[in-house]
DNA sequence: ACAAAAGTGTTTATAATACACCCATGA
DNA sequence: TCATGGGTGTATTATAAACACTTTTGT
């Protein structure tokens, strides 16, 4: 066990990574009407943490977290943002920390660097959980999708990480890209809507909201989706990523 | 010159301090209708940078920031916003920093120190600057406010800094309370509505800025100022901090 | 033909904008 | 008393919200 855990080429050292500091992502994805977040279950535990890693000396920050998304997801992912810098003194219980090194067998360099204060900087990523395998990561043997709703309790400050999460998308959502990061290339205007109705936390109008959509010119309307239902069938919509840039560029909000 | 630079007690050592972490704070100040950044003269050059600091290894780092406030304005700042972590590998010059080093006359210790790469995790503060006297740092000979529409080149990516700042107050002078930080006690509407004018880059309409702030409830008006010009006294006003803070939780915006 | 959901149109309420008017002040 | 800036009111326009009507589909 322990083996697994030291892995050849990691070099969790000071040599190789820059000490102290590191990367923690919020993975959020969207499905089933609700909101995401992806997790990893700790090696011989119950205990649950996000996805994060550490940077390496020669590597700009941003980049040590798309890594640690790639890693995850397989993806190069296109929605990363940095949402804060978590730097209490105490955000990280090191007798846990002990407790845990102990319990996996990890050798003494391995020890040595978890038992810094780490300073955090947290990420937050839009996935569309259709388009991967969750990957667990070399502490973990599970990488999985829990709802936000219904999150379990993670570790250290992880879940006050995915509360600044919601936070943010939920003030972002006017100004971001949220709807081409989170749905399939192709979707309903009901989907979209219901989407924006989760992070928003309230009932939209159906026919406004598609008149408000369909006015600010990004999405293209594409053939109707004949299938389903006893019922009329409905458009399909695809983002107009160009449109989309462009209205982003242009300062402009909406919903 | 070179014990000046070895400042007894500050020990730029990574026993003391977080390595290759700093804090750079945009500290941005409103006056004669133009916004102004505080920024600090590097002792015998004509280098201009940001105020920053280092942050203590039992120091949490919101208030590494507000300790490096403190030293440069006496204040204890009220309105502090974490904006940005700067991480890219190159964006500290080490050429250059040997050179200052070295025309510093700095010791072996202060050298290894500021030969770090360092990420640098970017705060910003508002401040009224009729309310204090800046205060260079150990490295410089000058802490003064320079506008942000003639600011001079700083070191690194400081410009970078100050443009982000600037945008950033853009954005959030919907939802932040700007004018409680940037004017004095007491002004008129004059006067606040110029303040918004500058930050938002564009005119607004007198009586509707009035009433639209009149009617947010978070203004007391105060007797009229009796002084000035041949004309009509305007009444001063105040924030009700009470009310804003409410306003603020409640999650609105205004203008 | 009917129920269910989609798409569109119309009315009403609310907020943003433009601008007109009168007031107070000190030269 | 007049020029100047301050305070308030009103008409107009634009946007948002509520909801009604029609269409399309599979059973």
């Amino acid at each position: 066990m322990a083996n697994d855990n030291n892995i050849p080429g990691l070099n969790l050292d000071s040599k190789s990574f820059i000490p102290s500091l590191s990367v923690d992502c919020v993975i959020l994805g969207y499905q089933n009407d609700q909101l995401y977040a992806l997790v990893l279950k700790l090696k011989n535990s119950n205990d649950w943490s996000l996805p994060g890693g550490f940077i390496k000396k020669d590597e700009d920050i941003d980049s040590a977290a798309l890594r640690e998304l790639k890693n995850r997801t397989g993806l190069d992912i296109s929605f990363l943002k940095q949402m804060h810098v978590f730097g209490g003194t105490q955000r990280r219980d090191l007798d846990f920390v002990d407790q845990k090194l102990n319990a996996l067998g990890a050798d003494e360099t391995t020890k040595t660097w978890f038992q810094q204060r780490f300073i955090s900087v947290a990420y937050l990523a839009l996935v569309n959980p259709e388009s991967f395998t969750p990957i667990p990561d070399p502490w973990s043997d599970l990488c999985e999708w829990k709802p936000l709703n219904d999150m379990p309790q993670l570790i250290f400050d992880h879940n006050e990480m995915i509360a600044y999460a919601r936070d943010y998308i939920g003030i972002q959502i006017k100004y971001l890209p949220i709807g081409l990061s989170l749905l399939p290339e192709k979707f309903t205007m009901k989907t979209l809507q219901k989407l924006y109705e989760v992070v928003l936390e309230r009932a939209l109008d159906r026919a406004n909201f598609q008149k408000k959509m369909l006015k600010l010119g990004i999405l293209i309307r594409h053939e109707k989706q004949m299938s389903g239902g006893a019922h009329k069938a409905p458009y399909l919509y695809s983002f107009n990523e160009l449109k989309y840039h462009e209205f982003l560029e242009s300062g402009f909000g909406f919903i």
